[in-house]
DNA sequence: CATATTCGATACATAGGCGTATCCGATACG
DNA sequence: CGTATCGGATACGCCTATGTATCGAATATG
């Protein structure tokens, strides 16, 4: 009379957001089917319908999931950069931490964005994920300025969200044309120069 | 026996366009339903199978509109624009440019975006429409930089992606979080710094 | 004004996705 | 090892979107 979970749900779930990351990656999200997730996870929709309400839901856990990787990533690189590299350097570095499945991820948390300036509780969770994750950024870009001998002229937070900004216009860019420009490319050429523009000599 | 078309169905055109603007923005592309469309449009699915063939066909032909009259509209201002002014009045100037369908447009155009990374031949469309709006943007950044006797460290073409990076990326953060950022805001915070990040003194 | 053609409305057939109810194998637990 | 719950598979009915074929009204042309 166990109340509890059994040890293969994690795993189910698990695999349904992993087919769920390349179906919704290839199709989009409004235009995948439940269907077609749990074929490419290798099960039937009763898994799904066992595991999740609706395919919002499913989306969302997605996006929870991947989202909270990212940010403890960015934890991770921003506490390994070598200080004593050059300011491009390093932000090559930052910006290198979304990792390998870069292209899946970046089409999917661009939809999701979609999906939240429609939808209100969404944007409050997307807003709050990324609030994490310019909080990881911060330590590493105080360490930056400070070792420069900059201060930077307006808050640490709002550089973060220049940087981040660049980033994602970058990368749209990159994945437009990506004959023109290999991702990461962009912003690896003005994320130093852009920190540099926000900034005075120390007095 | 004439074999041309008639006067009003340029008219049914642009009406289904419009209809398309709205649903499209609303309901994501995707996720629209072409009977939606025409029922905004005051239209039965008669008439849009009369004028293309498939959605995705609607969404090239409402893309392509809108983004000309973006260019156009870039163009003018860019032409108007007060060469006395700062340069983050004169940024302000430019990026307010694309007008009051601002939103919707946004919306339409992030979604068309992803659907090009997804579909070679929507890229090569984007991308064109991408290089006409940065060609638009080459003139007033040149006087900007000859007045305040700069030089541009990189060439001017990637001046202006980067600056049309930093736009969509701000406007995305200003959307998910409307409270926080009024859409404008970030681009203006940041525009000019970033032009003055990427130039050097005139020797 | 007459007629030919265009254009949008209507009607129909089809397909595919969805949600639920039920069943049976797997798993936890005494 | 036996039993009770869990979890995924199967099967069913429903509904909605789609595309086409046809019809009739609007419009161009002589």
């Amino acid at each position: 009379m166990p109340r509890g979970l059994t040890k293969r749900r994690p795993q189910t779930r698990a695999r349904l957001l992993d087919a769920a990351l390349d179906t919704f990656a290839e199709i989009g999200f409004q235009g995948a089917t439940i269907e077609q997730i749990c074929d490419r996870a290798g099960f039937t929709r009763g898994a799904f319908y066992s595991n999740f309400a609706t395919k919002e839901q499913l989306f969302y856990a997605l996006f929870e999931r991947n989202a909270a990787l990212v940010v403890e990533r960015m934890e991770e690189v921003a506490a390994q950069v070598d200080p004593t590299l050059s300011w491009a350097g390093q932000i090559a570095e930052l910006t290198s931490s979304v990792g390998p499945d870069e292209r899946r991820w970046f089409l999917i948390s661009t939809e999701f964005t979609l999906y939240a300036i429609r939808n209100p509780a969404a944007a409050g969770v997307l807003a709050e994920h990324d609030a994490r994750l310019r909080a990881a950024m911060l330590p590493i870009l105080r360490e930056m300025y400070d070792r420069a001998g900059l201060v930077p002229s307006v808050e640490l937070d709002l550089v973060a969200r220049l940087l981040i900004a660049m980033r994602e216009g970058g990368m749209t860019q990159s994945y437009v044309e990506p004959a023109e420009f290999p991702p990461g490319q962009l912003e690896r050429l003005f994320g130093a120069a852009v920190l540099r523009a926000v900034a005075t000599p120390q007095s």
